[in-house]
RNA sequence: GCCGACAUAGCUCAGUUGGUAGAGCUACUGAUUUGUAAUCAGUGGGUCGGGAGUUCGAGUCUCUCUGUCGGCACCA
């Protein structure tokens, strides 16, 4: 016999070799039938999967975000056994379960179209019906190789020619179909149900390698029942509403020239305003926080960025071109340089470090033309840059003041969860490993001794030092990559930047480059989506419009604007001849905050009836009361420090 | 850059098997003076992304360039 203990903390005693399947129906009918894996002693295992030792054991079901995933992977397995059947000359390749959902990698010469999908979609519905039993086999791995190159399928057999000697080869096998697997998997295809859809079709390269042949990825999602697929739908139909290029169009904030100028932000009014607002608010925070703020040359000689290394990593990426004198110059892709010839006016004395150097630098990059998406990503931006010189001591410290800045920073505009990776060492670097290892574990120290939880990005690393990155999650649960920290072991040397320390010899300064919101451009995007156009007031290009019922209270509506922008607001007024309906959703199209109607009662008792944007309640407040009201919302956080 | 889809009026889109471009909204003009998401009527607006080819004839077919979208790769 083997003890069992279960989640509730119970114990059942029962027989050695007992399946996962039968400690399910041992517990209740209901729990064997929504079983799909069982968890014994923290490791996930198919439900065939014996108990031979006593154990910790936990049934997994839809309902276990461990559940939805191998349900997702089985479902990529029976996404793959759908396209074999139907065109039995398509090699399969790899197919995990991600997000949402899984995907699968296909090498087909042929495109798969959106119409292929009704048919593999019928065909997966066809296998779930038939429930057929998922099957594990461990294989040597010649025998393996052997198998999966008899079946014509030769990315399987590379994948397992490259697989450690140590690891176990393990396949499995649904009916017809037989695929190299770690698992586990759902007992039988019958589990998946029928909550899953095809969603697209895109390319992807073999291996995630661009010098490697491009294969074709069908993107599928997959729930535990319809209604949280319907759920999923809804929040795709919800982000798309959102999609900041629509909404900057509507609410005319920027546009782009895709002939003249692909990849760069044409300001409108509105959105400039906006940009400079983000501008004020970050000066604002630095002048408090003990920056100064430098500004440096936009054209500066290629020598520079040879210097720096920059040149040979990313030469082809940048603007350049020769004058007519023979200079070679540059158009910056990054302040860095600039921040550097500053700090080396002068001697510096370790008096002056920490030294802050912020410089909202517009930057431009070649960027390649499939990256590009709206603001988030362009080829000219606007970093809220900063370089801080200290020393090694110092080091520590300033990086979690200046993480402890930017996550307050990201509560004012509403972003109270992040995420913080600490991005590692790449392949291709520079320094010595005693140096990485000494950055990255400084990094790590510095969160661990605040308390701060982070997640390693193994590799992620920027090729002259480690990097801690914050991730934003939006109001509908997606997630974007803002603020960075970055130490740099490259620059201080290859610019030979130096401080006069307390012994009067001269040391290398630690100079770190930190951005906030990163880039002012892909931050103001991501507000948009975030507040799907609704700004919140401080940030509000237009603040207020006023709208007379008729034009005889046009000079009332006036009247009203005309004391909101003494008071510091920006209002306008709607005088034109269309009825308050159409008025009212117009502006709120346009994403104004307060649309303010006045009429006949507004006007005898100087009132104002105020409707919010997203809410449809109307409210009717004295005139003097509301400007006050409005214009202490409207302040800028942390204005009056 | 790579794979795929797409590019028609300011915006959203329609345009049958190739036969010479259409709607709604916007804009403009007029009427209407209206109480919280589109008042009515009229008018204007397009070398169908650029170039080349096939054809008697191309928005429609082919090639090519540019760009956009979805991914991949990249992201100092």
């Amino acid at each position: 016999m083997v003890a069992i203990k279960l989640p509730d903390g119970s114990i059942k005693e029962m027989e050695q070799g007992v399946s996962g399947a039968d400690i399910a129906s041992a517990i209740s009918p209901n729990l064997a039938k929504a079983a799909l894996a069982i968890e014994i002693n923290g490791e996930l295992k198919d439900l065939t999967t014996t108990v031979t030792t006593d154990s910790t054991i936990r049934i997994i079901t839809a309902k276990d975000k461990e559940g939805l995933h191998i349900l997702r992977h089985t479902c990529s397995h029976v996404m793959a056994q759908a396209v074999k059947e139907l065109w039995p000359d398509v090699q399969v390749t790899i197919g995990p379960a991600i997000d949402n959902g899984f995907y699968y990698d296909f090498s087909r010469k042929e495109p798969f179209t959106t119409e292929d999908f009704a048919k593999i979609e019928a065909r997966m519905h066809e296998i779930v019906k038939r429930d057929e039993k998922l099957e594990r086999i461990i294989m040597p791995r010649d025998e393996a190789i052997k198998f999966f190159e008899n079946l014509g399928e030769k990315y399987k057999a590379e994948i397992i020619r490259d697989l450690p000697e140590s690891e176990t080869i393990s396949l499995y096998r649904q009916g017809s179909f037989t695929d190299l697997c770690r698992g586990p998997h759902v007992p039988s295809t019958g589990k998946i149900g029928d909550a899953f859809k095809l969603m697209k079709v895109a390319g992807a390269y073999w291996r995630g390698d661009s010098s490697k042949e491009m294969l074709q990825r069908i993107y599928a999602t997959a729930w535990a029942d319809k209604k949280d697929l319907q759920a999923y739908l809804d929040m795709l139909e919800e982000a798309a509403k959102r999609d900041h290029r629509k909404l900057g169009r509507e609410m005319d904030l920027f546009h782009f020239e895709p002939e003249y100028a692909p990849g760069a932000v044409f300001w409108h009014d509105k959105g400039y305003k906006v940009y400079r607002r983000l501008i004020e608010y970050m000066r604002n925070r630095q002048e408090h926080n003990g920056y100064i703020e430098v500004s440096t040359p936009r054209v500066m000689d290629r020598v520079l960025w040879e210097t720096s290394g920059h040149w040979e990593k990313y030469g082809a990426h940048n603007y350049s071109g020769q004058t007519e004198d023979g200079k070679w110059f540059c158009i910056k892709p990054m302040n860095c340089p600039g921040g550097l010839l500053v700090y080396k006016q002068g001697i510096r004395s370790y008096r002056d470090l920490p030294l802050r150097m912020a410089e909202f630098g517009k930057v431009n990059r070649y960027e390649a033309s499939g990256s590009l998406m709206g603001l988030m990503r362009v080829r000219e931006f606007t970093q809220d840059d900063a370089h801080i010189f200290c020393t090694p001591e110092q080091m520590e410290e300033e990086c979690i003041t200046t993480l402890k800045l930017i996550l307050d920073i990201y509560k004012d505009f509403g972003f109270n969860e992040v995420k913080i990776y600490l991005s590692t060492r790449p392949e291709k670097r520079i320094g010595s490993d005693e140096i990485w290892d000494l950055c990255e574990k400084s990094l790590a120290n510095a969160l661990t001794t605040h308390g701060y939880a982070f997640e390693i990005n193994e590799g992620e690393g920027a090729f002259y030092g480690p990097k801690l990155e914050f991730i934003l999650k939006d109001a509908i649960g997606r997630e974007w990559q803002c603020g960075t920290i970055q130490v740099d072991m490259n620059l201080p040397s290859r610019f030979d930047i130096s401080y006069i320390g307390e012994d009067g010899e001269k040391h290398q300064p630690v100079m770190l480059h930190r951005a906030l919101f990163g880039s002012i451009e892909r931050f103001l995007g991501i507000l948009i989506e975030n507040h799907a156009g609704k700004l919140p007031l401080w940030l509000s290009p237009e603040q207020v419009v006023v709208c007379p019922i008729v034009s005889e209270f046009d000079d009332y509506a006036k009247e009203v604007a005309q004391a909101m922008c003494k008071a510091g607001l920006s209002a306008a007024t709607d005088l034109c001849n269309e009825k308050i309906n159409y008025k009212v959703r117009e502006h709120s199209v346009a994403k104004i905050p307060v649309i303010a109607v006045v009429g006949a009662k507004e006007r005898d008792n100087r009132t104002v009836t105020i409707r919010r944007i997203g809410s449809d309640k109307q409210e009717v407040l004295p005139l003097d009361d509301l400007i006050k009201s409005l214009v202490s919302e409207a302040q800028m956080p942390h204005a009056d420090e």
